[in-house]
DNA sequence: TCTGGGGTCCTAGGACCC
DNA sequence: TCTGGGGTCCTAGGACCC
């Protein structure tokens, strides 16, 4: 038997903790360079606002219904998201963190000792007192039927907090009128496909055709239709597997047109994608950078390329990929155009320590090693970019817009909240 | 004016081997 | 006219997730 716990409306919700005014009133959150909308109080919902829609694109709606807008704060997020799943954890060993907002829960066996609607009522008052995010829990016997049972929460049962499938009855009943298209593993491609044939609920699909499951969505599809039947085909994952690609890319707040700008940009990314390799324990054998014009605007010639280069060894050095990064930027700048956004691919990581020997090349010494480790430290004890290299640079002209950025409440001691006591 | 970022898995098809 | 059979590895592209 599986849990999945989901906060609500996740970042809206976390705006709120520390600003209780906001409560009931309309709220988003955009994406990195206050771009498009992410999140979305109930109310936003409740306007017919979708997810995903640029910003300018909703100004008056914003106006009218007195919107309250924020720039993403992941520092909080992320801080608040910890404390969110340190609290259920305490209710259950097995757990898989899923996403910043959501965790399953193994509750194999709590059925002889407990009552699971009671168990997860519990969690959600506990989680609400400690952190003041609300949750949603939903209960069935594969993860699939648990990523239904929670989206039932939010449709049906409201009120309850927690939907428990306990019986194949209630699954069918349950599926019946389920949209195929809500279901975790049907995009909107397959969710075509799937109404173009006639399989529009999710009782449809779990009693589809096995052969032509398999002949149209692939081996995914014919587990996913095996996890509607209630047989478990997705374990639980407790320990994140080691990435095997690490991505670190940004939009710049302005467009850019010269190059020893983008090269601060560039370099930043390519620092942050070797800390978190590093992170990880991992090296890497190759990069690929790219770079791109802003795909939005046709008035403009528009430019986009990528190039891949190898490392002579495989390695988590900053400079060595700082390095690389460089010369692939060099490789595919063009002047002549502005610039919107550029990133950084690491690619073919290994563990740090099984460095293949290169006869020709000499690997990283450990002095670089220490110099990595020194600086890993120091960031971390004073914050992101207390040490850097000077090609990053120092002025950051191709920063994010985050124009309406809450505070870092939890994390930054001069903005921790401030309370006047008269007594 | 203005449009996010970071991942995974699977398959088909080509190149290559004997 | 007519041209085998079986396998591996790699990559690009397409699907999905948050």
């Amino acid at each position: 038997m599986f849990a999945l716990a989901d906060c609500n409306n996740f970042y809206a919700s976390c705006e709120r903790v520390f600003q209780p005014q906001l409560e009931n009133k309309p709220i988003v959150v955009l994406s990195n360079n206050d771009g498009c909308v992410v999140a979305r109080s109930q109310e936003v919902k409740d306007l017919g606002i979708k997810m995903g829609v640029p910003l300018f694109q909703i100004k008056e709606q914003v106006k009218l219904h007195h919107i309250r807008v924020f720039s993403s704060n992941y520092t909080l997020y992320g801080d608040i998201s910890n404390r969110v799943m340190s609290t259920i954890n305490q209710y259950a060993p097995n757990y898989e963190v899923y996403s910043i907002d959501e965790i399953f829960i193994d509750l194999k066996g709590f059925e002889k000792h407990y009552n699971l609607i009671d168990y997860c009522k519990e969690i959600r008052y506990v989680v609400k007192r400690n952190t003041r995010i609300p949750i949603s829990i939903g209960i069935a016997p594969t993860k699939t039927l648990a990523k239904v049972a929670n989206k039932l929460v939010k449709k049906k049962f409201k009120a309850d907090g927690v939907c428990y499938l306990k019986t194949q009855e209630d699954v069918k009943e349950l599926l019946k009128d389920f949209d195929v298209g809500d279901i975790w593993g049907v995009g909107r491609q397959y969710e075509k496909l799937l109404k173009k044939h006639g399989i529009d609920t999710a009782l449809k699909l779990m009693n589809a055709n096995d052969s032509w499951i398999k002949k149209n969505l692939s081996v995914v599809g014919l587990r996913l239709v095996n996890e509607l039947r209630g047989m478990p085909c997705i374990e639980l994952d407790e320990v994140p597997a080691d990435k095997k690609n690490i991505c670190v890319s940004r939009s710049f707040g302005h467009m850019i047109a010269d190059v020893k700008i983008l090269e601060e940009s560039l370099s930043t990314h390519a620092n942050t994608a070797s800390e978190k390799l590093r992170k990880q324990g991992s090296n890497a054998s190759s990069i690929s950078v790219f770079l791109q014009t802003n795909r939005f605007r046709s008035d403009l010639p528009q430019y986009f390329n990528t190039k891949q280069i190898e490392l002579p060894f495989a390695t988590n050095d900053s400079a060595n990929i700082i390095k690389a990064a460089l010369k692939g930027l060099y490789l595919m700048f063009r002047s002549g155009y502005l610039y919107k956004k550029c990133g950084i691919y690491l690619n073919e990581l290994t563990p740090a320590n099984e460095v293949q020997l290169n006869l020709f090349v000499e690997e990283d010494s450990e002095k670089k090693k220490k110099l990595n480790k020194a600086v890993d430290i120091l960031n971390t004890k004073w914050g992101r970019g207390a040490l850097k290299y000077a090609v990053q640079g120092t002025e950051k002209k191709w920063k994010l817009k985050n124009e309406c950025l809450s505070k870092s409440f939890t994390t930054k001691l001069a903005e921790v909240p401030r309370i006047n006591l008269n007594l």
